[in-house]
DNA sequence: TATGAATGAGCATTCATTCAT
DNA sequence: AATGAATGAATGCTCATTCAT
C-alpha cells in the first residue's frame, strides 16, 4: 500500500510556507526551488501538488479568502446594519490572528501586480471572481438596507463601485505612500465609512 | 550649450521610441537590446543617457505627464466651473491625437504594476509624487468652487482623496474587466461625476 | 506455474500499451509516466517487470520481430524461388494487419536513433542479433537458390552484407525524405529487386 | 570604437571545440554549459555566434563537408576515372590529417541518431541536402563514365541510390558491429567497389 | 504484488550591465 | 561620444528510479 498522505493538506502546507517568500522577495522573484526548500520538501514534490507557480499564488489566494468569508461569517449578526455589516466586511483585522497582516497587504499587492501584467488570463480571470464576490455581498447588504428602511440610495450601481474601486486604489496608494496594514486598513474603513454616508440619503 | 541640447533630444528619442515596445511587450519583457535596436543605437548607448531601464520608464512617464500638463492647460478656460475643470484634467481623449491611447491605458497599468513590487523604492516615490500634483489640482480646484460659490464641501480632503484613489482603482479594474482605454476613460468620468455630486451640496 | 504465465502476459500488456506512446512521441520522450497510466498500472509496477525503459523498448522489438517471422512463416512457401521469399521476408505490409505501419516505421527509426547514440552496449548487441538474423536468412535463402540452379552468386558474402545495410539506409533516407511506410516500403523492394538482379547471374 | 573580432574564426573555434564533447558524450547529452566552458567563452557568448544547439551542430557539418570538398577537389584528377574519381570522394582518410576520424564516424553517427528522431525538421532539411549532393556527384561522376566509354549502365538512378543508401546503412552497421573508422571506411570502399562491378558493364 | 509519493539532478536560454577600444 | 563583445547569474519544470507501506 501506497503512504497515506492528506494531499490537500500537503498542498495547503506547501502554499502557506510560500507565503512569506512571496511577501518578502516578491512572487515573480521567488523561486520553486526557495519555495520547496522552505516547505522542506524536494523541488519535484511541488509538482505534484502544482500545476506551476501561479497555482500556488491562487491558492494561497483561495486559503486567504476563504479565511475572510469564515471569519466574516463568525462575526455578523443579523440585528447589525448594512452600513456595519459592510464595514465588517471590509474589516481585515479580524479575520485571522496568526496570520501576519502587514504580509496580507503585501501579497495583495504583489497579486494585483502580477494581475496587472498579466499576458495569459489566469489572473484576470481569478481576480474578476474577486470584483464578483464583492459586487454581490455589497449589492444584497446595500439592497436589504434599503428594504429595512435604513436609507435609500439614488444609483446603488454606481456607489457599489465606487466602493469596489476604491478598494483596489487603496492598495496602489498604501504602497505609493509606504502605508502598513493598520493605517490602510483605518484608510480604507474612514473610505468607506464616508462613501456610504454621502452615496445615501436617510428618510426624512 | 548646444551638447547639452543634443543630449537632451536624444534622451528623448530614446525614451520614445521605447514606447511601443513597452506597450506591445511590457516594462518588464522589453530588453535594453531592443530599446537600443529600436532607437538605433548601440546597447552601450543607451547607459550613457540613463542610469538603468527604470530611468528610461521614467522619462517616458516625464513625458506622457509633460503632455498632459500642456494639453489640459490648452483646453481649460477660466470661465468653466470647477466641476468641469476637474473632469477636463481627467479626459485623457484629448491629450496627444498620435498617441495610441490603448498603449498609455497599458503602459500606465505596467507602471503600476512595477510600482506595487518595487524594493528599490524609485518606483515609490516617483509615483507618491502623482498622487500629490492630483492632489493639489483637485483642492485648488474644489476651493475655488466653493469660493465661486459653485457647491459646498463637507469634507474636502477626503473627497480628494477618494477621488485620487478611485483613478487608481479604475486601473486595476480594466485590466481586470478586461477594458480598453474608451471604456476606462468613461468609467472614470462617469465616477468622478458621481463622486463630485454626492460629495457636494449646492447651496441653498 | 500460472504465476510465471501471468507476469510474461502482463509484461507484453505493458510493453504493448507503450507502443503508441514511443510512435507518438518517441521513445525519448516517452515518460515512465505515461506508459504507467496507459498500461493502466502504477509507475512502481513497471519496475517489477522491467528493469528499464530501455527493456520495455527491446520487449516490443521482440514483440515485432516474433509477429514478422510469424507471419513470414505463414506466407513462405517451399515453390517459391529464392528471390520470392526474399522480396516476401522484407514485406512489412503483411505483417500485422492491425498494427498502424506508419508507426513501426517510425518506431524503428528511434530504435536505430538510441542504437546509434548507445553508451551502454545494450541497444548495440540487441541490434547486431537483427543483423546476423538477416545474414543467417539471406544466406540461407541464397544457397537454397543456387543449389535450385536459379541463379549463381559470384560473392555472396558482399551481396548479402549490401542487402542487409540496404535495409539500414533506407530507414534514414525514408526520414529524411519524409517518406511514410507505403514508399519505404516499395523503395525497399525496389531495391532488393535490383541488388538481386544486378547480384546474381542465370545460368547461360 | 568596439573590439575588433573576426565572427566567422570564433564561430568557427567555438564549434570546433565542441566536436570533441559531441563525440565523448553525444549531442544531446553535452550542454551548452560544457560547451562554452570548453572554447573558453561565457554561456552567454555562445548565444552571440550561434542561434541555438542545433545550428553548432550544422556549423560542425558544415565545416566537415567543407573539408571534405576542399580535400576531394584537391585529390582528383582529371586523367581519373569515374569508378576512381567515386571511390576517392568516399575515401575519408585524406580528408583532414589533424582531425581524428573516429571522431568523424561518431559525430557522424549522432547526427544521424538526432535527424532520425528530429520534430522540428531542422536535421532533417539539412541531412537532405547530403542526399542530394551525393546524387548529384555521383550522377555526374556515372554519366560522365558513361560518356568516355568506360562501361554502360543500365539503370543509373537506382545504383545511385543504393550507393547513397548503402553509404548511411554503413554507418548503422559500423556502430551495430562496433566497427572503428578504418574498418568503417574499407567497408564503404570495399562495397561501393562491388555496386560499381555489378551496376556496371564493360561494353564488349 | 502493487502502489504512488518523493526525490533532485539536469539544462537551454535571456539579459542588464560593463568596459576595452 | 559611441560601440558592441563579453559576461554569468538566474530559473521553471521533467522524469527515471526508489522505497515505505
Amino acid at each position: 500500500m501506497a503512504r497515506i498522505i492528506d494531499k490537500e493538506e500537503k498542498r495547503c502546507d506547501i502554499a502557506l510556507s510560500a507565503i512569506e517568500l512571496f511577501c518578502d522577495k516578491g512572487i515573480q522573484q521567488t523561486s520553486i526551488d526557495e519555495i520547496a526548500k522552505s516547505a522542506g520538501v524536494a523541488k519535484g514534490t511541488i509538482y505534484l501538488y502544482f500545476k506551476n507557480k501561479e497555482e500556488i499564488v491562487f491558492a494561497i489566494w483561495d486559503i486567504f479568502a476563504g479565511r475572510h468569508r469564515d471569519a466574516f461569517a463568525k462575526r455578523v449578526r443579523d440585528d447589525m446594519s448594512a452600513k456595519e455589516k459592510i464595514l465588517e466586511f471590509y474589516n481585515f483585522s479580524e479575520c485571522d490572528e496568526d496570520q501576519n497582516k502587514e504580509q496580507v497587504l503585501m501579497l495583495y499587492q504583489h497579486f494585483v501586480s502580477s494581475m496587472l501584467i498579466d499576458k495569459t488570463g489566469l489572473y484576470t480571470t481569478y481576480f474578476e471572481s474577486f470584483f464578483q464576490e464583492d459586487y454581490d455581498f455589497l449589492s444584497s447588504a446595500l439592497n436589504e438596507g434599503i428594504k429595512r428602511g435604513e436609507f435609500q440610495v439614488d444609483n446603488i450601481d454606481l456607489l457599489i463601485n465606487t466602493i469596489i474601486m476604491l478598494l483596489k486604489g487603496i492598495l496602489v496608494r498604501a504602497k505609493a505612500s509606504n502605508m502598513g496594514f493598520v493605517e490602510a486598513q483605518s484608510t480604507l474603513i474612514k473610505h468607506i465609512n464616508y462613501l456610504l454616508d454621502i452615496g445615501t440619503r436617510k428618510e426624512p
